[in-house]
DNA sequence: ACTATTGGCGCG
DNA sequence: AAAGCGCGCCAATAGT
């Protein structure tokens, strides 16, 4: 049963903080109102069942404390947690049309009052906190994600049907009609079942392939490409070749063009939206729920395409996980070896290793915890180069292989290990246990240990990218206001009685962000703003450094491209 | 006929 | 078992 009417509270730094239990339909013209001081922040249950709502009205706000994702991470930081209350969702909302008013909620809906006693919640648990500056900054910055998110998601990102079917039919030949296979798979297949031997061997059946393979005298003991690819015999071609085109078919083929991308309108290219999750992952990072989005292949790229008159401009932050990890250890050194802008080159300048790539494969050892191989050479040599740095994820391992739990620079607290984790490693521990039983325990302590390791670096990176990605949707928000002078600026009525007037939404000439990869976005803007949004996502980048490691000298340097499509960013 | 698991592979 | 971290999604297969 859904609820017909939703509590917010509205804090202002010049207005005070006020409360209204509001009906749907009354919501956006009351948040919009609010919106007009300019300094609003919105306290709602729930920005990813909330805000689809607005934005469908024409209504964007500023900024927010979603209590659903605070309370997820004050949950984990606190001391003395408190229970989800019952109409707070643990969850992110299923998604569904816009259209539809149900389905959206838990169980019961919140009073004015149990917000407003959530929110108290999360102030005084935030106050009580090591350090309450930074963990403030992390709601802020997990906050405006689950804005950007919905955002993202109402503006689409542009993709041209068109040039995503040329890629296919060059890849694949003309579509087939459903359940068929496209000929040059059927070419692929057939050529495979002559050199194996095998008439009527289906490539896409893991077990009959590999026994294929084996009767062909392949001592292969899985059909996967990198088992494939060393092996000397004329089907590995073919073969792989297979592989790479059935899985284009299969993730991004005509299937997937009619379930995610919606057609375009007058000239304008189509939109591929899907459901992103603040987040969804334990680290913090993002994840996304429909078409893949985080996968989209190198290979489809070129479908991404700037409407006509727009431009996309990627940007991608160079090793951020290394630079975040120097910023956390306060190691001068690694960050002396990243100011010139590629890090591991700055590892080879510094005479640390002798080559980019060894120096790319050690620090992703350090960052993961690998052992194996090269990596293991090459580890010793960081440990004396950088002692803070990798001391740092040392002890982060140390802990997690222990049982214990670790934070990340700004207070997102990593789950506990569960149930399981432990029995196993009691069993080791008693009297009885036998060899099997402590190989089992230290084998999994040391997969704990990678885990909690890797969590410190991943999600205090994640943390920059989140703080990166809201500074740089605050400056684009100005921006549209100085590009748009029929939006009058000095809170007349004519500017605040239109809401569709005043909504920045795609057309009006107003750059958004329409694209979010753990390191990377994508904004797109009319041509002529390129080169100011190029500087904005510069300047977002040197004020994300600054929000989390303060004066410490670490930079975190992009590299930016300004392209009529995707694929020519080509980082 | 349905759901859960597995192997594989795309992305960072 | 890709040398190590984090994901989502697919087709085939196993389980019910």
């Amino acid at each position: 049963m859904a609820p017909t009417r939703v509590g917010a509270l509205v804090t202002d730094p010049s207005a005070g903080t006020t409360g209204r239990l509001v009906d749907w339909e009354e919501l956006p013209s009351w948040v919009q109102r609010q919106e007009a001081t300019g300094t609003a922040r919105w306290v709602w249950p729930d920005t990813a069942t909330i805000y689809p709502r607005l934005l469908s009205a024409g209504v964007r706000v500023a900024r927010c404390h979603d209590l659903r994702l605070s309370h997820a991470i004050l949950r984990l930081a606190a001391a003395e947690p408190w229970p989800a209350p019952s109409w707070l969702a643990t969850a992110p909302p299923e998604p569904s049309t816009p259209s539809l008013l149900d389905d959206l909620t838990p169980d019961s809906s919140p009073s004015l009052e149990d917000v407003a006693t959530e929110h108290q919640r999360q102030l005084a648990s935030l106050g009580a906190a090591p350090d309450p500056g930074r963990l403030r900054l992390l709601l802020a910055a997990e906050s405006a994600g689950a804005l950007i998110a919905a955002e993202m998601h109402a503006d689409g990102l542009p993709w041209d049907r068109t040039r995503h079917e040329e890629i296919l039919r060059a890849a694949l030949g003309p579509r087939p009609s459903s359940g068929m296979r496209p000929a040059r798979l059927e070419e692929l297949a057939a050529q495979i079942r002559e050199l194996l031997h095998a008439p009527g061997l289906n490539p896409d059946s893991q077990a009959t392939l590999l026994k294929a393979l084996r009767n062909a005298g392949l001592e292969v003991t899985s059909t996967a490409k990198w088992e494939l690819g060393g092996l000397a015999h004329p089907v590995i071609t073919p073969l792989l070749e297979y592989k790479r085109l059935a899985r284009l078919l299969s993730a991004n083929g005509w299937g997937w063009l009619d379930t995610w991308v919606t057609p375009g309108v007058g000239g304008r290219a189509g939109r591929f939206r899907t459901d992103y999750v603040p987040g969804g992952v334990v680290t913090g990072r993002w994840a996304t729920s429909g078409g893949g989005a985080l996968q989209i292949p190198k290979a489809v790229r070129a479908a991404v395409v700037a409407d006509p008159g727009w431009m996309l401009v990627v940007a991608d932050a160079a090793q951020v996980e290394p630079r975040a990890l120097a910023g956390m250890a306060g190691d001068q050194a690694l960050a002396a070896a990243g100011r010139d802008g590629d890090l591991y080159a700055g590892l080879v300048a510094s005479g640390v290793v002798d080559t980019r790539e060894r120096a790319k494969v050690g620090m992703l050892s350090a960052l993961y915890g690998g052992t194996a191989g090269e990596a293991g050479a090459i580890l010793p040599r960081l440990r004396r180069a950088y002692p803070r740095a990798t001391g740092l994820v040392d002890r982060a391992a140390a802990v997690g292989e222990r049982g214990g739990t670790v934070r990340t620079w700004l207070g997102r607290t990593s789950p506990p290990p569960g149930d399981a984790w432990q029995t196993v490693q009691g069993r080791a521990g008693e009297v009885d246990a036998v060899d099997t039983d402590e190989r089992r325990a230290r084998s999994q302590a040391r997969d704990r240990g990678r885990f909690t390791r890797n969590f410190v670096v991943q999600g205090t990176a994640a943390e920059w990218a989140l703080c990166w990605m809201a500074e740089t949707r605050r400056r684009l928000r100005e921006v549209d206001a100085g590009a748009r002078p029929d939006v009058a600026m000095d809170g007349s009525p004519s500017a605040t009685d239109s809401l569709m007037e005043l909504a920045p939404t795609p057309g009006q000439g107003v750059p958004h962000l329409v694209f979010f990869l753990h390191d990377e976005v994508v904004v797109h803007t009319p041509a002529h703003l390129a080169p100011r949004v190029e500087e904005i996502l510069r300047d977002a980048a040197r004020t994300a450094g600054q929000l989390l490691f303060g004066d410490f000298p670490i930079s975190f340097p992009l590299h930016l491209a300004s392209v009529p499509s995707y694929d020519l960013a080509d980082h």
